[in-house]
DNA sequence: CGACACAAACTAACCGGTTAGTTACTTTAC
DNA sequence: GTAAAGTAACTAACCGGTTAGTTTGTGTCG
């Protein structure tokens, strides 16, 4: 795998990888719809990736890696967080089906994740006055993030009556975290 | 399918499927697996059920059912609401799995849903002061589903972080309701 | 510069276990 | 007795994974 050719190539099959797990899950994709996708030979996922269930965790790594570590966590200020982890989440619906797929296909698989809501919440706990309120960092942040997800995770057939406007669904959110927890911006 | 003990072993077979289709999705769940499960003969699920798609509908459609017409819906008394579907969701794992499952492998599959949400948003907006809020009924359910939903929806690797006990979860999201949206209560 | 050697990259055909669905036959209940 | 209910064995297609063989890129030496 030193070529550039061979890099391209290893690339093409994650990608087309990525695309065929996010729309049937592990137990639904084709190894050889993967290698057609990806214009490679069916063998080549083998050497690069092992086999089917290293590659989907391969696209699980690279798709929950950016999920949780682009939007930039700010204590002082939930409403925009949760604004901005909306934003993300409307730009990435390839990244959110994974996401499901992995917590029904791989429960176990929860990889950086939880390292990563621990740096949240101590976060949060060092900006919060602890006496002043009886709810726990941790699950001011399950609210929070229940909030931005929530017009991911609502069933459509509900989606389909509400906002259609992306902006509308977007005021509702910050503004929701707002009237809960404050405004922030110290 | 007239006799008694036919109808036994229908119910067998939609139960052993509820099990295996929670527990594998429709991709990974195995016909033969469900009439080991059922104690029945694999054939029988054809001659019941047609084939594997519509044994699928049928355990969807009796998941769903129940997932969404046993809690009452009192728009006068949100924070209640949605207590009572927190608690409903809590005791129902299976039908949750399987409304997971639907969403990504029968996203076209409303069923009945809408319907019922059409009649939960319009005795919303009979109760509410339209001129009062900015926000759509429909939008207001979405965040009070959303925030019942919270403690399922919650990746489990921050779910671990968070209050385990049950009854504080329910209380964050009932206080949280009511914050949002007042006590309700005439 | 250019023929050569060799390993890395790639290909096509194949293999065997699995799986949804069928069928011919037997048992059971009324 | 007979129609419904149930059984066991079978089939054809599928699918993850392998392998034997071919092509391609690259550094070496005359």
């Amino acid at each position: 795998m030193s070529s550039r050719v061979a890099e391209a190539t290893r690339n093409r099959i994650l990608s087309a990888a990525v695309t065929e797990f996010a729309r049937y899950g592990y137990s639904g994709a084709r190894i050889d719809r993967i290698a057609a996708g990806a214009s490679a030979n069916k063998s080549m996922i083998y050497v690069y990736f092992g086999n089917k269930d290293q590659l989907f965790d391969a696209v699980i790594d690279a798709a929950i890696g950016d999920l949780h570590q682009t939007v930039p966590f700010t204590p002082n200020d939930l409403p925009g967080y949760g604004g901005r982890l909306f934003d993300f989440l409307m730009a990435h619906p390839v990244e959110i089906r994974i996401d499901a797929w992995r917590r029904l296909e791989r429960p176990a698989n929860t990889s950086l994740e939880e390292e990563i809501f621990a740096e949240k919440i101590t976060a949060l706990d060092a900006v919060r006055p602890q006496p002043w309120t009886s709810q726990d960092s941790a699950d001011v942040l399950v609210t929070v993030i229940s909030l931005a997800w929530s017009w991911v995770t609502v069933p459509e057939s509900l989606g389909v009556l509400a906002s259609q406007e992306i902006a509308a669904q977007r005021q509702q959110v910050v503004q929701s975290i707002e009237k809960l927890y404050g405004a922030g911006i110290d």
